[in-house]
DNA sequence: AATCAAGTAAACTGTACAGTGTAAGATAGC
DNA sequence: GCTATCTTACACTGTACAGTTTACTTGATT
């Protein structure tokens, strides 16, 4: 008779086919799921084991212990998250027209509030992070690693500055506004999981936070 | 021989005097500052029975279970913060003399950032109660009520425009946007528990933003 | 003085969980 | 085919914690 087997591929005992990095891949990505859902101290090492469909010894022989493991996959997945805004603006504010600066940054508005409001998973790894930080220094330092991100935009309104189309004095101010007129008025209504709002509400609020910018920074 | 009395006036066997209120507060203030400091799950009854020098059997009889004692303790003092914030609206956006437009908006700007930089308890309820929201949905409500905050900003800037001192079209807009600009900027950058802002930082942030915002809404 | 209301202490129940130890099974690579 | 490597099952340790039970103590009330 045939030794049962897991539902999964890989799974049973023995050295696995593919080798390890497959389990390796399986426990992280269960783990981000449960600490999404349940937080650090809900997410019991048995539960992830469970949804990875990995023996508990595995979890301890890969991570060494569950906070190894939290920091790891948690650090990981913020990193990414940065790297998509990081994406938007270099698809908006590079190489913007001469007469497309208005449009572009309501555009880019846009774009990064819809991202804020339609990804939960966006939400539940900065409230993860926020809860956790007073308990992992660590996360402190992932944290901190993309104050790059404001210094990105200020760089781009320096670019748009000097052709005369903005008039930024203080580029990293201005960055701290345009991505607390976006970002941050969304994050305000969606770190709370709270709001279900539909795309229009969302364009709109974007829109007018874009426009308000515009308005406060208008050359001439 | 005296009987061992605890440390603080009332502990002891026996029925307390000056009734049961100040037991009962006892523990809300033990409760509040042991779930701000280590979050729900890490904060036991037992220890919240030891920082309030009262028995855990108390606690119960007070507060039925750890859930209820929680909610209570967090909504309650969230509704106190809230004032908080209204009563700097207030004073520095009601009756704001024709010439000093300028000048009460940079004052309520950095007045707020102030509060938001300065205190720790209040970026630690904020951070507890977005963490604890999904698991209780208790919270979601608490957290609504205040949908007034930016209403009330919204009357103060109404009144402005009707003065002609202000150019607001969609008061409830424009509230989110000042919002946004001071508190909003730096909620970022507390509410991670990060880097420590001299007063002179804090107001120059505050000041930007407030100027950014009075650029994009002057009249004229 | 009697009674009631409130609280205390301490042991106890049941459960959940982090992390370990171990023997055995399966595969990869030589 | 041999061996090192990796995984599994599972029992086990120690601890922590929510909530209860019981027996006792004391202040207020009448």
């Amino acid at each position: 008779m045939a030794v049962q087997q897991g539902i999964r591929p890989g799974s049973g005992r023995g050295r696995p086919p593919g080798g390890s990095e497959r389990k390796r891949s399986a426990i992280s990505e269960a783990a981000l799921v449960l600490f999404l859902r349940d937080g650090y101290a809900r997410t019991s090492v048995d539960a992830i084991a469970e949804e990875a469909g990995v023996s508990k010894r595995t979890i301890y022989n890969h991570y060494g212990d569950k906070e190894s493991l939290f920091l790891s996959v948690v650090s990981a997945r913020y990193d990414s998250l940065i790297s998509v805004v990081v994406a938007l603006m270099d698809t908006f504010l590079t190489d913007v027209p001469d007469d497309a600066v208005e449009k572009n940054v309501i555009d880019f508005a846009c774009a990064a509030a819809m991202m804020a409001a339609r990804s939960p998973e966006r939400a539940a790894i900065i409230r993860l992070m926020m809860a956790e930080a007073p308990h992992f220094p660590e996360l402190l330092a992932v944290q901190m690693r993309p104050r790059g991100i404001t210094a990105a935009i200020a760089e781009r309104l320096m670019r748009l500055d000097a052709r005369g189309l903005l008039d930024v004095p203080e580029p990293e101010e201005a960055a701290s506004h345009l991505f607390a007129l976006t970002m941050g008025q969304m994050n305000n209504r969606s770190l709370f999981g709270a709001i279900e709002l539909s795309d229009a509400e969302i364009r709109h609020i974007a829109t007018s936070g874009a426009r308000a910018f515009l308005r406060a920074y208008r050359p001439g």
